[in-house]
DNA sequence: ATAAACTGGTTTATATTATAAACCAAAATA
DNA sequence: TATTTTGGTTTATAATATAAACCAGTTTAT
């Protein structure tokens, strides 16, 4: 009846990540703090857990001489992201 | 760009009892715990949530000599759940 | 009749998560 | 050269989810 919700997606801000990476090549940092609203530190550590799952890519580098973050989704995440939606409907389909 | 998504929603277990009280009129706790797979604990902790909340309904009886609980949700419940859904096709419809 | 197991839960403790606050290095600005 | 801003990370705290322990009463087996 209802499948598990992959909780490292069953949250707001993570999945919000997601939903914009999803649609673009990639994104920065800020881009993604700016749209999801978000804290700095609570999107660097979201940031951190989608990473170390697998399913987003994160590479720092620099623009001129400031650092910057770029993320993209992978092929996992992706799959990860249709399954979770998937599975979401489930629950919100009455 | 995404609408913070109600935290009393946002759980598996109480979007489940949601999901399966807005198409009854009533339920009981061991149908609950049955078709959300659920530990009674874990349930009974947050039927007290949604109930605090406004969002269900939770009638206590006897069936026989056996306690009986009974949840249904509230006119409140449903308007949440309807928003709740909205706003999280906003996440998950890129 | 009495012990053992089951029903229908609640309460309490613990692990996990989300979030905010504090911090840091470097760069830009006043 | 002091101050603020940028672009973050790390650490501490609050909130949540979950499981484990418990409880009152009932049914079943001995």
């Amino acid at each position: 009846m209802f499948n598990d919700l992959d909780p490292l997606l069953h949250s707001q801000l993570r999945l919000a990540v997601m939903s914009l990476l999803i649609s673009v090549e990639s994104a920065e940092f800020t881009f993604l703090k700016e749209k999801t609203n978000s804290t700095a530190g609570n999107l660097s550590v979201q940031l951190d857990k989608l990473s170390e799952a697998g399913y987003i890519r994160v590479e720092k580098s620099f623009r001129g001489k400031k650092p910057l973050t770029t993320c993209s989704i992978t092929k996992k995440g992706i799959k990860a992201f249709e399954d979770y939606v998937n599975n979401l409907k489930q629950y919100i389909n009455k």
